[in-house]
DNA sequence: GAATCGCGATGCAACGTTGTAAGGTCGTGG
DNA sequence: CCACGACCTTACAACGTTGCATCGCGATTC
């Protein structure tokens, strides 16, 4: 401790948080000594002295999936903005490790959490879980006193089907598809492809419904291989994320089907590598930026919560953009 | 505090911590007690008590490059097997941000540093930075007591550049080029290619050498379009990473460019997009998972030095593999 | 010249935990 | 019946910081 400045410990501690009660030559004094000694204050006994961590944690299924890197991404660069720090886990997707990480003492370390899960189901939302400050991301779970910031799955699936029924195609295959699942990404999305179809008087064929568990790229080249090798006919593909559009643009070329002239191809995410393949791929622009930025900032409101008084649990989807590239035109 | 169990709260402690010095009966009712009332205890306040904080820092460019993502992943993953939490700060890659990580008074808050540095100079790694233990990756920098655990970016480089000559190309573009730079990664590389080349007796051509600041896509894309646009004579591309690469692949195919037949194309990482880009994209594994293990591993060494003794800085470089796919084959 | 004022610095207590050492209780053996 | 030891449990101090209350001292005022 720096008391070479001939000043008490204390004084060290009001000239590091800016009291003004410091004379100006006594502020100088020690901060010589600071540098000299490089001395720089514990963080942890001031994070228990202050009952608050500075950081929040971001909880995703993993890294590896360009949207998930994607939306880390900007929440840590809007939480730095606020001098805020992020502790990253991943879960896999996996239920249960969705459950210990809420369960986890770890999060305890942080002031919050930022929650993208993806197997929990509406009953494991309960309220003795959420001991901590708690925004969940994309999927629209739990009913309780907790912020939502997610997507509008289903208009965006819509106006990604009707943009396909508009350039004239009829014979859609959705890809991606989590048989018996209600009010969940997967469930959304089918549905505003349903509707869809329905409005243009299009008659739906389950056939070309294709269920994916995970929604990865091995996973949309597998799927895609395994429909064609079956003789179903189709013009286009809504696959549920770029991942498994991409995934199965792979399989398409393999075998020499042209996109978007014998079939147009559409994914959901807007992930930079949607951008670059070839062609490129049409995609639903979900607002990831927007997600990012208020999902932070609720969390930041919901743990001054203790201070500024309670707030209300609040749900938004921002607003989403069809970005329209070479797979559905040209 | 659970003194509805009628103890001590040191004897819940002692519970918390498997003392074997409890008493069943007394270990039962105080576990009845913290579950009854969702008792967690305070992690800062252990980690005060402890001096370690049981979280390690990650710094990296940024997760948006698929490379630094899937490392992230890694390091998470093999962390978590450790009970470690990891805090992932992004620098951009620029040398500001970069020495500001290293001054941050919120390393102090984690226990080490995995750094990933892309912008600084071997004369910024002046000790007083390095208070807390930290691992580097990548990058050859610093001479001083800091754990390297990097690629074998010449052998590498060079065993690619081989593998382009061995399958008859002669005329090889190097994508991503750093002038002016000495013992870095891009530097390394580009002697990997120099030396393959000449080796094999092919005159190295500058024209082909192309310089690429931020090892993006859309660089890698807009690059190789100008480098067209010159009309420069090539039947092979060696990117400097995969994004390079995939950049360019983009641009070889929207003019035509057929690859492999006219243009073989190889890049570096094996980022996970490499395998469903359409040819797929021959690479280079450069051990990323046993970098990332061996990463964690050497930072827990370092942050146990207190009390194991000091440790001889190791610079370690896990072997790489050449994986090779469509874009140079078939 | 004495009382008051106010700025600047300091001391104390507390945040919630853990290691150490001391304390308590019970059973056993002399 | 007492003493001793084994086994549990508890009290105390400390980790390094910050908020609150106090204190000292020079300046201002009457």
């Amino acid at each position: 401790m720096a008391r070479l400045a001939g000043v008490s410990f204390k004084t060290v501690s009001n000239v590091l948080n800016d009291h003004p009660q410091v004379r100006d030559t006594t502020r100088e004094r020690v901060l010589a000594a600071v540098n000299e000694l490089g001395y720089r204050r514990n963080l942890t006994a001031r994070n228990l002295r202050m009952g608050r961590s500075g950081a929040i944690s971001l909880a995703v299924p993993e890294l590896s999936q360009s949207f998930f890197a994607q939306l880390a991404d900007d929440v840590i660069q809007v939480a730095a903005k606020k001098d805020l720090v992020v502790l990253v886990e991943q879960t896999g997707g996996d239920r249960e490790r969705e459950l210990e990480v809420l369960r986890s003492p770890r999060l305890a370390q942080t002031d919050g959490l930022l929650f993208s899960p993806l197997g929990l189901r509406p009953e494991d939302a309960r309220p003795e879980l959420l001991a901590t400050p708690t925004v969940v991301l994309g999927e629209p779970l739990f009913a309780g006193p907790v912020d939502h910031v997610t997507m509008q799955h289903r208009a965006a699936a819509r106006a990604a089907t009707e943009h396909l029924l508009g350039i004239g195609r009829r014979r859609i295959v959705l890809l991606g598809a989590h048989d018996g699942e209600t009010a969940t990404v997967a469930d959304l999305r089918h549905s505003g492809y349903r509707e869809a179809l329905h409005d243009a008087g299009v008659a739906l064929d389950p056939a070309l419904v294709v269920p994916i568990d995970v929604w990865s790229r091995p996973n949309g080249a597998r799927a895609m291989a395994a429909l064609m090798d079956t003789g179903a006919e189709f013009d286009a593909v809504f696959a549920m994320n770029d991942d498994l559009a991409l995934g199965a643009l792979r399989s398409l070329q393999e075998r020499g089907v042209r996109v978007p002239q014998d079939v147009a191809l559409m994914g959901f995410d807007d992930i930079s590598d949607a951008q670059f393949s070839f062609p490129s791929l049409t995609t639903v622009e979900p607002g990831r930026h927007e997600i990012a930025r208020l999902a932070v900032e609720y969390l930041v409101e919901r743990v001054g919560e203790a201070d500024a008084g309670p707030v209300p649990a609040r749900t938004t989807a921002p607003d989403f953009r069809l970005v329209v590239r070479e797979s559905t035109t040209r």
